[in-house]
DNA sequence: AAACGTTTCTCATTAAATGAAAACCCACTG
DNA sequence: CAGTGGGTTTTCATTTAATGAGAAACGTTT
């Protein structure tokens, strides 16, 4: 999604073409077939037959009042597919849910992809709810996020220097670390303590606990995080009961995932408690 | 989704077999590229070439253990995307809140696609959750579902009555429906009365209540229904509050997309409170 | 009803998609 | 460990099928 999505040597063009139909729809906004056939810069033409193509199949649908065209029912159905063959989520959710209820917090469910993360899964804290801007399918920054952090601190240090090297590190509140040798110096911390915590670094007053979901291999596969306004989530002393109850849901998903913790792979870090 | 999707005069071919990946892929079931290949009766190479670009955009994406191909991230991306520039949930939501909250129970938004509804948004009810079969962007029967009752009705009879011809009306429980005529009587019944009874129709023991929501210019574009076990459903006495409170909400929601409930295109029904 | 902007359709050109088949890569098996 | 077989990746020549230009149809506005 978003970019042009690297054409590899196979690609084949007109796919390609109806894709970025697709994503240039995705931001929501409706939009007539000359709009569009400038946008993605494709002979109206061929834009009109993409369009007729994909409303074929209800990957588009036009808006009755004035013919504009925006993403159509088909998405739904598909991301509903890739819900049902999503062994993480299938795993995580009983867990989650029991989490949201022992916590009473916010619950989210996330992968990495690149420098930013992707909402799996969400589920509202019984408070006051709708507060976080977090949605399943939307995307984060992971420099700033309790689970972003979680997932980059499992990644090689290298790889995520190099990678950070084209991003800036914008400063989302005062507490946003924008320093790239503080940040990895961080990741470090995260990776040894097993969880990662994020006092408003995204949003000045939700704060949270994430812990990271092994596979079977051993390799981290997406994260959970129990979120809270700051006036809850308390960073320090009352925090401990949260984190254990974090890490250990984490495990838990982990172990659905057939993740043996006896014998890792990676040496230190084993020794759970260090927190 | 599902079944060929048919193709019309302008589609292009690379496009629609790009597609039908996709939707054999909707099943959740991953697969090699060769099954693929032999399932859509396409040229291996030519398979080959499709999984290539679509795993570029992670519409797809492959296991890493046995490299089989399923539905990618993308899907969820657009799923948002889709979600978010629908207006009819934009305008829903905050009411489905309302009502889930003052019912207690699950409550659900959907529109009607040929002979079938798909969910838009299920809001759990706050006793026990999971115990239906629903989900958003999952399709379900209309003929026996409260919301697709409510639906059809709005529909012209004659229509229904041909698209009906297509298909058979499974007996899913013994209060199926499944004589087109007493359907047909029953769905005028339901376009009478403003709002549907789901009695255990579809799944036996989950009873619903549903109420059509209507757009600008009179259209009926989704429905809004609260469903729950049998035994806190009532159908007969207690109900007239459910009955008062679904259809209230229907009224909000058609009202925010800008109906005036006013002078109305058909003439009788009009009479709210006939039932 | 004229003028404009957009969408739909036709057609000829040729780029780009295609399938056959070869090369390659693994995982098994003897 | 060589040999076999199934799958995947790559090449290549053929020709289909995608393409853009432009014309026609449509609809909206002045």
């Amino acid at each position: 999604m978003r970019e042009a999505g690297k054409s590899n040597r196979y690609n084949i063009r007109v796919v390609d073409r109806a894709i970025s139909v697709l994503n240039v729809l995705a931001d929501g906004k409706p939009r007539t077939l000359t709009e569009l056939s400038k946008e993605i810069e494709i002979n109206s033409s061929t834009t009109f037959r993409l369009l007729a193509t994909l409303l074929s199949h209800n990957l588009v649908q036009q808006e009755d009042s004035t013919g504009q065209y925006r993403l159509g029912l088909a998405c739904l159905e598909l991301a509903r597919a890739y819900n049902t063959g999503d062994e993480i989520r299938r795993a995580a959710l009983p867990v989650l849910e029991a989490l949201r209820n022992v916590t009473k917090e916010t619950v989210h469910l996330a992968v990495l992809d690149e420098l930013e993360i992707i909402y799996l899964e969400k589920l509202e804290g019984l408070h006051a709810i709708g507060l976080m801007s977090s949605r399943v399918g939307r995307r984060a920054p992971a420099y700033c996020t309790g689970i972003g952090k979680v997932l980059l601190a499992q990644i090689d240090s290298d790889l995520v220097a190099s990678q950070l090297k084209n991003i800036t590190l914008k400063q989302y509140t005062d507490t946003t670390i924008v320093d790239e040798g503080e940040l990895l110096a961080h990741l470090v911390l995260v990776r040894n303590r097993g969880y990662a915590l994020d006092l408003g670094e995204h949003e000045n007053d939700v704060r949270c606990v994430a812990a990271p979901v092994f596979d079977q291999t051993g390799k981290t596969v997406a994260a959970i995080s129990v979120s809270g306004p700051k006036d809850r989530i308390d960073p320090t002393e009352s925090n401990h009961l949260l984190i254990e109850q974090t890490t250990e849901a984490a495990r838990t998903i982990s172990g659905q995932l057939g993740y043996q913790n006896t014998i890792t792979s990676s040496r230190e870090d084993q020794n759970a408690e260090d927190h």
